[in-house]
DNA sequence: TCCCATTATATTCGATCTGACAATAAGGGG
DNA sequence: CCCCTTATTGTCAGATCGAATATAATGGGA
C-alpha cells in the first residue's frame, strides 16, 4: 500500500480497475522483500519511498481460494511517497483517493460524509437482525462505538473496525452473500479485489495512529511548505479538521521544522512563512508512545 | 515469544538451552499459523494464550545461514498468558525471567541495574571510536538517548534501540566479531541462539508500549487481584516503578475493574480490596493510541 | 488612496490531566 | 493499647489541551 498526499487528497497506488493493490513475487535477487518493493515502486513513480513499514502477513490456508491445498504468504506493508514528479509511468497503475474506497472515512467538511446515515440505518437494522436480545445489544454497541452513535465522538482511528464491521453486515460488495444487496458504491465504497480492501483499512487506521506520536508526515510533504499545507495533509490522513493555532503550537513546541526564510507566494492574504522538516529531531529524540504514571526518579 | 509474569518476574517459555524462543513450522492441518501456535502452547502449559499478536515477519535472504540459495520465512509471535498451572510440562521448555536476557532494562530497584554503567563506559568507548568528528557526535547522541545520559530520562520502550546498539557496539556476544570480547553476561545478559533475542527485544518494546494503551495486562493476571499485584505486573513489564495512588487513580477512572468484594488474605498490613477485570470495557470502549489538536465539533 | 476581504501569526483563558506528596484507615503483633 | 505495615483517599501546583480572541500583512476593488 503505496500512499501520497497531493492538493490535500490522500492517495493510493493501484494496479488494475484501480482495484488492485500492487504487489507481486519476492524476487531471489534482493535481500529482503523491503528492498524489493522499495525498487519496484521507485521504478513506478519516479520517487523515493521515504518510509516502509511491516502492516500484517497472510499466512491462512483458503486466503486466496477456497480450497487450494497450498498455502500462501503475503506480507502487506505501508509506504509513504509524494506523487508530484509527473513521471511517464505505465498506465496500469494509477493514484486513487483513498475516500473512494471509504467514502464515510472523510469527516473534513465538518458534517458527516454523505451516505453515512444510510449506512448507520443498516447497520442498526442489522444489530436488531441478531438471534438473541444479548447479541443484539452487543451489536449495537459496537457499531455505535465504531461509527459514533448517541453521544459518541467520532474516532478516526477505527477505520478497520468500521471496515469489519460493515463487512460483517453485508454491507459491502466482497461480502455481499446474495442475500440483501449492499448500498450503491458511492455510499459504500469501491469494492477492490480479493481482500485488498481489508489492507487498506488496515493501513488506514496504522497511519492515522502513528501520525500522532512519530513524525513520518513530512515524507508526504515537499521539502518546504507553509503549516498550513503540513495541517492539510494531516487532515487528509485524518479525515478530520484540526484547530489550526493549536496544530501550530504543537508543532513548534516539539520543534519538528525550523524557517526556510523564505514566505509563499500563495492564494490570496497574508504570505505564509515557509517551513522544511527537521531531520536533526529523528536523531535528538526518541518518539514513543504515551505515558504511565511514573515514580518519582 | 510466549510471556508470563509471576511473583512480579516478567518471563518468556523458551527451550533449549534457555536460549531459543519456541517455533516450529507451520503445520499444513491449522488454518492459521496463530491457531498453530495457540495448540501448541496450549499443550505445552496448560494455559490457554489470552493475547496472540503478530510481531514481525523476517524473510530476508541469508537470515538463517551464511549462503543459503533459499528464502525462509519466520513470523513471530508475541502471546501473553499465565503460568501458574503446574502443568507436567516437557522438561524441554521452561521458564525465565527475561532481564536474564536484558540486565540493563529492569529498573525497579529504583537505581540503575548493575553492569549499565559498564555497558555506558563502552558504548562511549564505541562510539568515540568512530572515524570522523560528525559521525562519533551522532553516535554519542544516539547512545545517550537509548540509555538516558546526561539529563535525559530512561525511557522504557527503546529496548529494541537499546539491544541495536549494543549489538552494532559488539556488547553482545551474538555480535562478537573476535575483536573486543563483550562484557560477562551478567552484565551483556544472557545470549540466545540466532536472532531470538533481537525478536525478544521486540516483543519487550511492543508490549511495553501496548500496556499504555490498551487493557492487555489483564491477560497476565489471575481472575481476581488486588490493586497492588496489578501494578507490580505492569511495573515487571515496564521495568520502572510507579507511582502508587496515581496508578490506582488511572485504573480507577478509566473503570478497567470491579470490585469482588472479597479482600485479601495477604502479607501483612491492610487487607486489600480484591479486584477483577470489566471485560465490558472492551465492548464499551475503543482503545486508540494517542489524541490530535481537534476542531470545534 | 483607502478600505476591506483574506489569510497568517500571536496571545489568552479556563478546564482537565499529571506527577508528587501528604493524610487517613484498617489490619496484625507485641 | 501502641506501633508497624499496607491500603485507600485527598490535595496541590504545573503542564497540557481545546477553544476563542486579537493583531499583522498582503492584494483587490471602490
Amino acid at each position: 500500500m503505496v500512499v501520497a498526499v497531493n492538493d490535500g487528497e490522500p492517495c493510493l497506488l493501484t494496479i488494475g480497475q484501480a482495484d488492485t493493490l500492487p504487489s507481486g513475487p519476492f524476487a531471489l535477487e534482493h535481500r529482503s522483500p523491503q528492498s524489493g518493493l522499495r525498487g519496484w515502486v521507485e521504478q513506478q513513480t519516479g520517487h523515493p519511498l521515504g518510509y516502509i513499514e511491516q502492516l500484517y502477513t497472510f499466512a491462512d490456508r483458503d486466503r486466496v481460494g477456497p480450497q487450494r491445498q497450498q498455502r500462501v504468504i503475503s506480507i502487506s506493508y505501508l509506504a509513504l511517497t509524494r506523487k508530484e514528479q509527473a513521471t511517464a509511468a505505465p498506465s496500469t497503475c494509477g493514484w486513487q483517493s483513498w475516500y473512494e474506497y471509504f467514502p464515510w472515512e472523510d469527516h473534513r467538511s465538518g458534517s458527516p460524509p454523505v451516505g453515512l446515515d444510510v449506512l448507520r440505518a443498516r447497520l442498526i437494522e442489522w444489530a436488531d437482525g441478531a438471534d438473541d436480545p444479548a447479541r443484539q445489544r452487543e451489536r449495537r454497541q459496537r457499531v455505535a462505538i465504531a461509527f459514533g452513535f448517541d453521544d459518541r465522538h467520532w474516532n478516526e482511528e477505527l477505520t478497520l473496525q468500521r471496515y469489519e464491521l460493515l463487512y460483517e453486515a453485508g454491507l459491502v460488495e466482497e461480502a455481499s452473500d446474495g442475500k440483501a444487496a449492499p448500498p450503491p458504491a458511492a455510499v459504500s465504497g469501491k469494492a477492490m479485489v480479493a481482500d485488498h480492501r481489508r489492507i487498506l483499512a488496515t493501513g488506514v487506521t496504522r497511519l492515522r495512529s502513528k501520525i500522532k506520536y512519530r513524525p513520518v508526515v513530512f515524507e508526504l510533504m515537499r521539502p518546504t511548505f507553509t503549516l498550513l499545507q503540513l495541517q492539510r495533509t494531516v487532515e487528509a490522513l485524518a479525515g478530520r479538521l484540526i484547530d489550526k493555532p493549536n496544530f501550530r503550537r504543537l508543532v513548534e513546541q516539539q520543534e519538528l521544522v525550523e524557517e526556510t526564510g523564505d514566505t509563499s507566494v500563495d492564494t490570496g492574504g497574508r504570505p505564509a512563512k515557509l517551513y522544511r522538516f527537521r531531520r536533526a529531531v529523528l536523531d535528538e529524540r526518541a518518539f514513543a508512545g504515551t505515558k504511565l504514571p511514573m515514580s518519582r526518579a
